[in-house]
DNA sequence: GCAGGTTAAAGCGTCATTCA
DNA sequence: TGAATGACGCTTTAACCTGC
């Protein structure tokens, strides 16, 4: 599947949104404008080509169309039809991806009080797919009720229902990963959430997963972005950040505690995987709150 | 506390086999 | 026919040793 990847922050904003009931025989016009367009179509058929390609978005589908893209409705419907729509401004542009290229369990890089900018993350929304309405019915019922009778009292909620609907489109598209491959990843990260106080073994996980290691270790890549191994030194490296900061241990005790025996190798894994010492890291942390 | 050199282990591309 | 799984061999890297 065919979906879109938007970099954040910052987050998308709502700029409009709307629910039309068009007759049959009515077509979309023919446009071209600098905003995301979400279309949910509640009942009927919309026939919407955008940049060349034709779109049948039928019943409980969702078509999102990308900025400075031409779009309009190529045929008209020939039944009533029922549709929610917003329109959203995002920058920069939003990325193409294939849903079976995404890591969907990477660990992401946490913010520490040393931090001034947020950590970067990224948003995903399939570009058109089948949803479960129901869950997205109401949502889109109160985002057009408070568009329609905007007050100061009712402005952030509107920001947080569209989150939602992200939310959910985005999950939406996680649920979609092989399952064979979701359910060794995930058995994988147990495994490694268990031991990653261990030295790393292959053969190990191997003999406890019941699979060939290396198509252990491809699935898990498909699913996280990266190795068992290099899984584990991200759990290893943000357990010994915390203790860095809680405790006063030296950096033998923490490097044992979190499975590296080697404070050479600790140090240098840590300053590969922070940017930083664990010295250094734990003396700029000191009076921040 | 940190970094260079070494080596065993893991990663990865590719091909083969099996099965639905 | 394509997806799932296993095997092989070369490449890369994690982890250890040593020294500053």
């Amino acid at each position: 599947m065919k979906c879109l990847e938007l970099p954040i922050p910052a987050l998308p904003q709502l700029v409009m949104a709307g629910h039309t009931v068009w007759p049959p025989e009515t077509k979309h016009f023919e446009r071209r404008f600098d905003l995301y367009d979400v279309v949910f179509v509640k009942s009927g058929t919309l026939y919407m080509t955008e940049d060349g390609v034709p779109y049948e978005v039928r019943s409980g589908e969702v078509l999102v169309l990308e900025p400075g893209l031409m779009h309009y409705g190529h045929k008209a419907s020939g039944e009533q039809t029922e549709i929610f729509w917003f329109h959203f401004v995002h920058s920069p542009r939003a990325r193409v991806v294939d849903n079976r290229d995404i890591p969907w369990k990477t660990v992401l890089q946490q913010g520490t009080s040393l931090d001034v900018k947020p950590p970067s993350h990224v948003m995903i929304l399939p570009k058109h797919a089948q949803t479960d309405f129901k869950l997205y019915e109401s949502l889109l019922e109160r985002l057009v009720e408070l568009q329609q009778l905007l007050t100061l009292e009712h402005s952030l909620e509107i920001h947080l229902l569209t989150i939602q609907i992200f939310s959910l489109l985005q999950y939406s598209v996680c649920r979609q990963l092989a399952p064979q491959t979701r359910a060794i990843s995930e058995k994988a990260i147990d495994y490694l959430k268990l031991t990653m106080r261990e030295p790393f073994s292959a053969k190990h996980m191997e003999r406890e997963l019941h699979f060939d290691y290396d198509y252990i270790s491809r699935c898990f890549k498909k699913y996280t972005g990266m190795t068992p191994a290099k899984y584990v030194q991200h759990l290893r490296i943000e357990e010994a950040k915390a203790l860095l900061h809680r405790t006063d241990l030296p950096l033998a005790d923490i490097g044992e505690r979190i499975g590296i025996r080697d404070v050479n190798y600790f140090v240098r894994l840590f300053k590969e995987l922070t940017g930083t010492t664990p010295i250094r890291y734990r003396v700029s942390g000191r009076g921040y709150v």
